[in-house]
DNA sequence: GACTGATTGTACCGATCGGTACAATATCCG
DNA sequence: CGGATATTGTACCGATCGGTACAATCAGTC
């Protein structure tokens, strides 16, 4: 009965889906344990910091997934430009091309900001910079890249917000359009 | 100890910032009445209907307030030019330049989304329409205007969130400084 | 000052909250 | 198999949740 990577990622992802759907407050432990088949006994034995712990644990796992998906793309890849592409498509892919809401933006939003403040800044800023450092290396000067890249940052969450508030994914879809435009990416095929 | 108007709005308004600090499900009875300095009596007395009454009572009169100071900019400015200057000014100045978030945009992203959908879903849809007309009037095409009206609403809310996750109150002045240059307005004095 | 209706405080309701304790059970290792 | 460790279900805790009931109190009107 050892711990084994792959079920923990895939616990967090049904738990990070009922923070979704619920908020922190709204995301009770009983909730969590139907949709995970967990009762409290298993729940906090995996999270022995409870709640708070387990939603530690889901920005983490977020944050690991952006690190190495979309952080990645921008860090490595030779030409700036296909990295940039890349972070778009791996963005759209994640958030379901609008279907799902982005979690550390809503905890940002919620009363929850104050416990998790740091996390959230970290994440925010890491993809702000990144994307602003691959912008400088595709020719933008480096105030303007920062500001590009923090402009692009916030039309995402904007886009994310407008969709769920309109209930149309399409407010999603023609926001990436417009940014792959801005960004001086090729567009997607 | 009739009713008066004022009193309400400003009842209102108490309410309406501790859904903010702390959303929806947050937002416990025992704290409305702590900030109010009303006990549960008056409460249930001025919102039969309880919590649920109480957020559809603070999101109208944000509604309200957007539409004397924010659309109404828009709809009735002869120079349409100048009610895109005068929107945006109000809109600053509603959200303290970033201090504040939007609580319908909060609401469209956590669970009481559900509950609200059709007061969130008129709330934008109205900003963007009226938004879209004044930019037609301003000489944009009526795809392009309708466009770049959304961008605009998604600039604004993504900014929001971006602010409060980077703790940065400059973050949300430079959105809106660059959407002065893109909407083609004059820069603020 | 008595009547009327608006307003308020308090006590109370059942349900659920997050969290703890712990015995029972499962799984692995030798 | 036996022992050690990991996992689980269940019962329980005090606190708080949203909501209800209702008597007391207040402000105007006549």
């Amino acid at each position: 009965m050892r711990r084994i990577a792959p079920e923990r990622d895939q616990l967090l992802a049904i738990v990070a889906e009922v923070f979704r759907e619920q908020g922190y407050e709204g995301a009770s432990l009983s909730l969590i344990g139907e949709a995970t088949g967990l009762g409290k006994g298993s729940l906090y034995h995996f999270f022995p910091g409870g709640k708070e712990e387990m939603a530690r644990a889901v920005i983490d796992n977020i944050d690991g997934w952006f690190e190495e998906n979309v952080f990645a793309a921008l860090r490595d890849s030779a030409d700036p430009r296909a990295g940039i592409e890349r972070m778009l498509e791996a963005t759209d892919s994640y958030f379901r091309s609008g279907r799902r809401i982005c979690l550390i933006g809503a905890f940002a939003l919620d009363e929850s900001r104050d416990l998790f403040a740091s996390q959230i800044r970290d994440y925010f800023g890491r993809w702000v910079t990144h994307l602003a450092d691959a912008l400088a290396q595709s020719g933008h000067g480096p105030a303007e890249a920062t500001e590009l890249a923090e402009e692009t940052v916030a039309a995402i969450q904007g886009a994310l917000t407008l969709a769920r508030a309109a209930n149309d994914l399409d407010v999603f879809s023609r926001a990436l359009r417009r940014l792959r435009m801005r960004l001086g990416v090729p567009a997607n095929i």
